[in-house]
DNA sequence: TTGAAAGCGCTAACAC
DNA sequence: GTGTTAGCGCTTTCAA
């Protein structure tokens, strides 16, 4: 292992001049600048971050928290903030808690002393046990928020009433008036407001009826579970808590020969990559996930620098947008 | 931030029998180690692991490094990854270099000191850079192998042969003669494999004609692409170099009209979540990817712990699986 | 502009 | 069985 005594012997000066020109180098003369980042890339030096960090108290790492990373949901998220702490300098922990409180609390806990700041992206611990969290670590909250025990405490989430309202109006807009919205786990921060928005939504449209399901398995299997109760609901158009839900829906639904859009339109939640793998491909609003990875990191390296508050926004609303594609299409005319 | 020193004045002891309760808890008396425990869980005290790391010279962290973790192959690695680092009381970090050999290369520098060990899956790197960093640090190739330039680096590949083997005698049973295999990037390690292995067993049985593409892109778009050209070939059974060109077959046959099983039968590679989403369910050939990335944490912990190589084998081939779903059935009868 | 030196918190000899 | 102590490699006063 080179070391800073190793560039310093080298270069003929001190350790601290090596230490200067690494973090400070406008305060070291050109020349010796030259002699010693000459030296570090002759020896192949790095400095240790073990070392660095436990004499600086701070880590240079921050950790994200994500319930599954093979959701696609939040490998598209990771992916966004991976890509902005290399850009910021930071090393990513990318933790996976199995959709488990018990482990995220753990993780929560071991993790301190090792990072500068903590991304809990979709958080299943308790109000009281995540501000106990945001009052001991820099931390973002991701599709949640802490009003009440920490309004202090930055967070990301996506508009998802602005995501239903999209929804709606684009089915509306080509003509359905019988809107059935599968809804996902009541527990679910996100179905809340999916729930809300969409129902505020209809409310304001004359002539739309809406009728809500609750409790659906938020994957494609819990989707293909209640495609035929929703299909008998008689809607002309569905609306999926998430694109996998949609997914199971439509596979079902085609297995039964049941024509997507033709019988029914099709709409799903967050935009993931999986609409693109099917027929017909999917319609679907969301966000992208990689600009909410993104926002988190920026928001969490801000907090960990003591970025001055009122300057920017702690709580980061990201918009979602509406990808049209081929399971949406007007009413089939009535008989 | 409680240290060493705080927990040995809590319970009346030195820096030294606190380090040691919790490193060696066997070399402490029962009453001591009661009281040092019951002053670490007041206080909430937990190592530094700067300082633990710097004194050492270990940091308790892996790396797993994949080119892209949106991608659901990588994802199920990481899973499994994470679950087994978790078991054996290690970090993860996983860094995803957006399939560039550049950023790999600059990761891997960087890590280096920072990390006890290394996971590269589906390296980009050149096989002389990989030797230079398998000689520099505890590493584990993930489909990829150092026969020529390191044979002692140890390696999880997955028995790309046995899986196209798999696949080939499948279809046979079902009586194609047939068979179109589009293949992936000529340059990737397991397209190389998978086409060699569906090659050989396509030999040793007895009229069966196989037609092989190549260079297809690997995504479901690459499939969409090549779906005409591939069904002009007349075949009645294709294999899809992964999941995602054999799904974009799928989405773009089913537009066209063309019905699976019906028409063609399809069967793709690795048996990843993908295959559940669509109609027909996708029949598969893959490994469970979780047990890769298990085995790739087991086996750097090994080398990093430095358990003798006779033991345990160096190289670790997992066996593949037939997924048996609703894409393939017996060809139609020949007009 | 540079160097000497004090530690960050922890672990592992070594001494008792 | 327990305590004393010397650093791990680095950063950062402080003094020159």
């Amino acid at each position: 292992m080179v070391t800073v005594h190793d560039v310093a012997a080298r270069s003929g000066v001190s350790i601290a001049t090596v230490s200067r020109t690494l973090r400070e180098p406008h305060r070291v003369s050109d020349d010796t600048r030259d002699r010693v980042l000459a030296a570090v890339d002759e020896l192949g030096y790095r400095p240790n971050r073990a070392a660095s960090s436990l004499r600086r108290g701070r880590t240079g790492v921050i950790a994200l928290v994500v319930p599954d990373i093979e959701n696609p949901y939040f490998a598209s998220m990771t992916k966004g903030a991976q890509v902005m702490c290399r850009e910021r300098g930071y090393e990513l922990v990318v933790v996976d808690t199995s959709e488990r409180a018990e482990i995220e609390d753990e993780e929560v806990r071991v993790l301190r002393s090792q990072i500068d700041g903590l991304i809990l992206a979709s958080s299943r611990l308790s109000d009281e046990r995540l501000a106990e969290v945001a009052e001991t670590t820099s931390c973002v909250l991701v599709n949640r928020s802490l009003e009440s025990h920490a309004p202090g405490t930055p967070t990301v989430t996506i508009d998802e009433g602005a995501a239903a309202a999209l929804a709606v109006a684009h089915l509306y807009g080509l003509g359905h008036r019988r809107i059935v919205y599968v809804g996902g786990p009541s527990r679910s921060w996100s179905q809340a407001r999916r729930a809300k928005g969409i129902e505020t939504a209809a409310h304001e449209r004359d002539g739309l009826e809406l009728i809500q399901l609750r409790d659906c398995v938020p994957t494609s299997d819990g989707g293909r579970e209640v495609a035929e109760k929703v299909l008998a609901l008689g809607p002309t158009a569905v609306i999926g808590y998430n694109d996998l839900v949609a997914l199971g829906l439509l596979a079902q639904w085609t297995e039964s020969d049941i024509r997507v859009p033709g019988h029914v339109s099709l709409i799903g939640f967050d935009d993931t990559f999986v609409t693109g793998l099917v027929t017909p491909p999917l319609t679907s609003v969301g966000a992208d996930l990689r600009v909410v990875g993104d926002a988190a990191v920026e928001l969490l390296i801000e907090r960990i620098d003591g970025v001055s508050t009122s300057s920017h926004l702690i709580h980061r609303s990201i918009q979602p947008q509406l990808a049209v594609r081929s399971s949406t299409a007007p009413p089939a005319a009535r008989r």
